[in-house]
DNA sequence: CCGGTTCCATACGGCACCGTATGGATGGCC
DNA sequence: GGCCATCCATACGGTGCCGTATGGAACCGG
């Protein structure tokens, strides 16, 4: 009956995929080691070529489930907020909340050497570009400008995430944060034409 | 007579320094590896470990190596140039245009969760928002706020790095690339008091 | 209760890596 | 030219990793 308090007895790919995804989080791809991530979870290397073909093949897995997961958060984040002013701003705020939780992000774009990861980093950042570049068409920039304004913000954000992992430079917490938080939205919102305000 | 035309016969540390660096340029801090070091000057591990006693060793020299000549870089690229918003845009675009070059400072930002990796890369990245803030207040803005500015703008640098290498989302020649580079400047000069145009 | 499928542990060979030990080559110096 | 310090190659033990092989436990239908 209570089978469903420790590991389950039987391993399911997701859980393989998902504790890859974790040593991903903590170490990059190149961590994810099947011997490790059998012991992760309880288990040897035994089950887990039983379930996956190869390192490889699990690795692949979690990099599907992030992009899905990843991808429908980001979608209903985004589906409710009609005015493109607030709505970037939003979209800039949750976004970088969201990345305290989401340690994946960050050594997935470290390691876009793999072909792999490149896909699916290549196709995330794509996607997301292309909202925030609607929504700077929304405020009335033209396809064209609207894009490169929307590659610079998403760098912005980027950067931000990079700096805040890899240095002390950045406040995370407080209301420093919420200054800088505002000196971001001040740059990216700049010199747009900005008609409700 | 002709000893130097190849590997020198000898070598110093500064070479396995180099040749480390070189490795961190291409696989990041993790394939520092000794013997591959080694075979790639033409030596072997009984070489390496009489220059040096651990991997680590290797690793600091290669770190000290890169921050010296980078900060050198970078200072004699600053000091001429009395213009605030002229150097911030000939900070960028050199700064920019040397990411190409210099392969081995988005490794390090990969790889700072290794103590060492982020000190260096702490001191680095701390000079630098130091000499951007600085510009910004030439420019009118308030220590507190200057730093803010500051901050974002070398987000934005690190981001583009990022996107740069990480995904196709980022022209790096041709016409294209200046105007996202103008699209860039553009903001992050946006709502600075310019009192000279 | 029994046979087959599903799931997993143990044991193995192979590779890349770190660091040590030790002998040998090379170069300056008197 | 002989001696000592400098520099380097070879050989070794040890570890972590991948992938395979094979036997066994757990579960399910009859």
């Amino acid at each position: 009956m209570d089978d469903a308090t420790r590991t389950t007895g039987r391993l399911s790919p997701d859980d393989w995929a998902r504790a890859a995804l974790e040593a991903i989080a903590e170490g990059g791809v190149p961590s994810v080691a099947v011997e490790r991530l059998a012991s992760s979870l309880g288990a040897t290397k035994g089950s887990f070529y039983w379930h996956f073909a190869s390192r490889r093949a699990v690795i692949e897995a979690a990099l599907s489930l992030w992009e899905r997961e990843h991808t429908d958060a980001v979608i209903t984040m985004m589906e409710a907020e009609a005015d493109p002013a607030t709505r970037l701003r939003r979209l800039m705020t949750t976004i970088i909340a969201a990345a305290a939780r989401d340690r994946v992000e960050l050594p997935l774009l470290a390691n876009s050497d793999d072909p792999v990861v490149r896909d699916v980093v290549g196709r995330v950042t794509a996607r997301r570009v292309e909202w925030v570049a609607q929504t700077y068409q929304q405020l009335g920039l033209d396809p064209g400008a609207a894009r490169d304004r929307a590659v610079v913000a998403y760098a912005t954000y980027v950067g931000h995430l990079q700096l805040v992992r890899a240095t002390d430079q950045v406040p995370t917490t407080g209301p420093a944060a919420r200054v800088h938080l505002d000196a971001i939205m001040q740059v990216l919102l700049a010199p747009v034409p900005d008609d409700h305000g």
